[in-house]
DNA sequence: CTAGGATTTGAACAGGAATTCAAGTTATGG
DNA sequence: CCATAACTTGAATTCCTGTTCAAATCCTAG
């Protein structure tokens, strides 16, 4: 018997399984107990298709990443003008609470990077993109003349990003000086000095 | 005998054993026997003095914050005009490199914070005084007529802290496209946004 | 339908770490 | 200097978790 599909999709079973039990217990208190119960399987079963647990561990990273970062995109990609679009990736930047399970095990899943290069290397490359992402609307506004840009695009982009990390830090981990509001016209009032347009929420 | 002065020494070593620990081996991979082998005393001392190892986790927390702070308010307070004040709180708020161990310890820490609430409280507490040392450097500015706000004084402040919190966050965790000139870069660019003020490193 | 590899299971095992504790050592008040 | 309580130790114990593995079950090619 060739490697089944089934085989794929038991690993993508285990790679939901490892998110929600992060997002439930955190990062290092996840047993394989946890995800086996989670998958409705046995723990035996989790080693099978995992012998390095790290490797289900840069898995389920790999993953939210990407599903982060995509749903953003689109997100984004729905609004029209440069602005409509900047509110937009301010939005879907900041965790929306702390029931926001995708912005918490991203998180979670990042402080791995201090101790592994490719936890690392997956960080760095959202970074870069949501750095992509910002610099894109602010460099179109600016080519519209939507925009005055404060500074280069892609300094003003990365602040922004960094900005909302920083602010996701914080949301995720029961500062009670910063709530989603604040953050957020934290964020819109340096949109707003970046660019030199006013920006209304929706 | 009543509990001598040494108790209370003995302490003090654990907290400083526990922090060397975290720092050098992160906070989840820290065992008694680390702690106990650094501060040079018995795995049973340790759980002698702290029975709640938790604890012991606060009183390093918390020793970490304090020290963190003191030191930073020490050094922006050595310098004379606002200027010279915001760029010092600047250099002072980023980590160093990889190989600052406070900051280092003090991201480990914080991140307790996401399940509990003692070490949140710290880190807001941490959070407010920060906000407060930039606010102050802007509030004075702005009354000598050194800096003109671009919002108000607590709001800029907010925001430096937030950023420079994300941009350590990036500068710790090995995120290639950060590193500390550029973070400082970034942070400047910011605080002279905020005081419309160009201000120019050491 | 069947053979054989893929998958799953759960009990047994192994290892590492926290915790306990009885015995020994140290420090201090009187 | 003594009595007593604080402190320390390290070996024994307990607990928890990952890991192994032989047996059972499931799938699919042919």
């Amino acid at each position: 018997m060739v490697r089944s599909k089934k085989h794929y999709t038991r690993r993508e079973q285990l790679i939901d399984a490892t998110l929600r039990s992060v997002a439930e217990r955190g990062r290092d208190n996840v047993r394989i107990r946890d995800i086996a119960a989670e998958a409705g399987v046995s723990p035996g079963s989790v080693l099978y298709h995992y012998p390095e647990l790290s490797e289900l561990m840069f898995d389920a990273h790999r993953t939210v990443v990407e599903r982060f970062f995509r749903s953003r995109v689109e997100t984004v990609e729905a609004r029209g003008t440069a602005g409509d679009r900047l509110v937009a990736a301010v939005d879907t930047g900041l965790p929306s609470g702390r029931d926001d399970d995708v912005a918490r095990t991203l998180y979670e899943m990042h402080s791995l990077a201090d101790r592994s290069s490719v936890h690392a290397a997956l960080m760095t490359s959202l970074f870069d993109r949501e750095v992509g992402l910002y610099a894109t609307i602010l460099e179109v506004g600016r080519s519209t003349g939507e925009f005055t840009l404060a500074q280069p695009a892609r300094a003003g982009a990365t602040t922004l990003v960094a900005l909302e990390d920083g602010l996701g830090l914080h949301l995720l981990s029961n500062n009670t000086s910063v709530d989603l509001p604040l953050a957020r016209r934290l964020m819109l009032a340096a949109a707003q000095q970046a660019t030199g347009v006013a920006l209304v929420g929706e």
